[in-house]
DNA sequence: CTCCCCTATAGAACGACGTTATATAACTAT
DNA sequence: ATAGTTATATAACGTCGTTCTATAGGGGAG
């Protein structure tokens, strides 16, 4: 009989990981078309067994994508230098940065398939990511640096006007040269429209 | 031998129309899960084929959809009533209405697949839909309601605004009670930044 | 160190998908 | 009525997500 073909076996505690990294890798390098159970599997060096021992199917694998995204989101939020209303100006062009370095990601994260039901972990994860956010905008209110108001209704209308900049940036709906002055303008006259003349 | 099948054959001229409305329902229904060629076809009466023949492939009756969608944006856009900036504020809520109503074709619109490429009519559409909101800004700046800038920088920042809005709520990220408040809210706050004081 | 159980592995299989190819039958224009 | 265009049914191919089987590698108990 032939040599048994060598079987190489990756320990138990490393496949989460390194199917989640491999997840994150084949999704940014061929968006979500490419992302399939098998490349997924091939590019972790894992059997595709794996993606359903530890995820549960292939929904499973992307809410743990969507998980990871909105960590990622809070840290380039946070990741903004300044104070009070300098860093919620700041905050602006790092989320951008977020979005164009993880295309594929930032729009799986705000326009996932129908069968993705996000879980739990995921949930907290897009609210610490939004409360991020909500905590700028109050800091910029004790400095009475903004128009004393509700800061979750402040920050919800900031996210949705910098989340919509950027989800337009992205499928290329844009009828302005340069993309990062169009996103500061927009993002000032937001601010601007908060804060004390 | 057995009685021939009847067998129905479709008008020829009908069948683009029949596979489009078809397409629109299913989509409406079912999602973007469930519009499959062979689901479309069915619902329109047709053979598979038909798709094909008429549009090319998946691919491109999708584009075919996105084409109609921005046909009805611009429409529900143009549907606001008022003059000057008070029509331009009534064009968000008309904007939100045909997001809600259209929630998946939406969704489409502004994060389609990696492989539909938007063909030169859909491109065309999308720009008269933005048009329509240029339009609405320039009249309001040239009854000074508005403070005088560039009126293609400013209808960009306000699509950005609006469409970001209707994003997250259709992903169900919201973290206020009433959301068409907190979306007139947003809206005039955006308008409020380029307005006379 | 040895044995055993847990679990990762390879591989086949299923149904559904987008797509292509075939042959047949229905409409349309002459 | 006839000929050509074109929609039809049907089968097939490869790939997808998913499930099932049997095998074999590694970690823990003795």
């Amino acid at each position: 009989m032939p040599a048994a073909p060598a079987r190489h076996r990756t320990p138990s505690g490393d496949i989460s990981a390194a199917l989640l990294t491999a997840a994150e890798d084949v999704l940014d390098r061929e968006g979500l078309a490419g992302l399939t159970i098998r490349a997924v599997a091939t590019e972790a060096g894992v059997a595709p067994m794996g993606v359903y021992n530890r995820f549960g199917g292939k929904p499973g694998l992307i809410d743990a994508l969507l998980s990871r995204g909105f960590v990622l989101l809070r840290e380039a939020i946070l990741g903004a230098t300044g104070d009070g209303l300098e860093r919620l100006r700041n905050s602006g062009p790092a989320y951008r940065e977020f979005a164009l370095t993880h295309t594929h990601l930032y729009g799986l994260m705000f326009n996932h398939p129908d069968d993705v039901a996000p879980s739990e972990e995921t949930l907290v994860n897009a609210v610490q990511s939004f409360q991020a956010l909500v905590d700028l905008v109050s800091d910029a209110m004790d400095r009475d640096e903004l128009i004393p108001a509700e800061p979750v209704e402040v920050a919800q209308s900031i996210w949705a006007a910098v989340h919509g900049a950027m989800s337009l940036e992205i499928v290329g709906i844009g009828f302005t040269a340069d993309r990062a002055a169009t996103f500061q303008r927009m993002n000032d006259a937001v601010l601007a429209g908060f804060s004390r003349s």
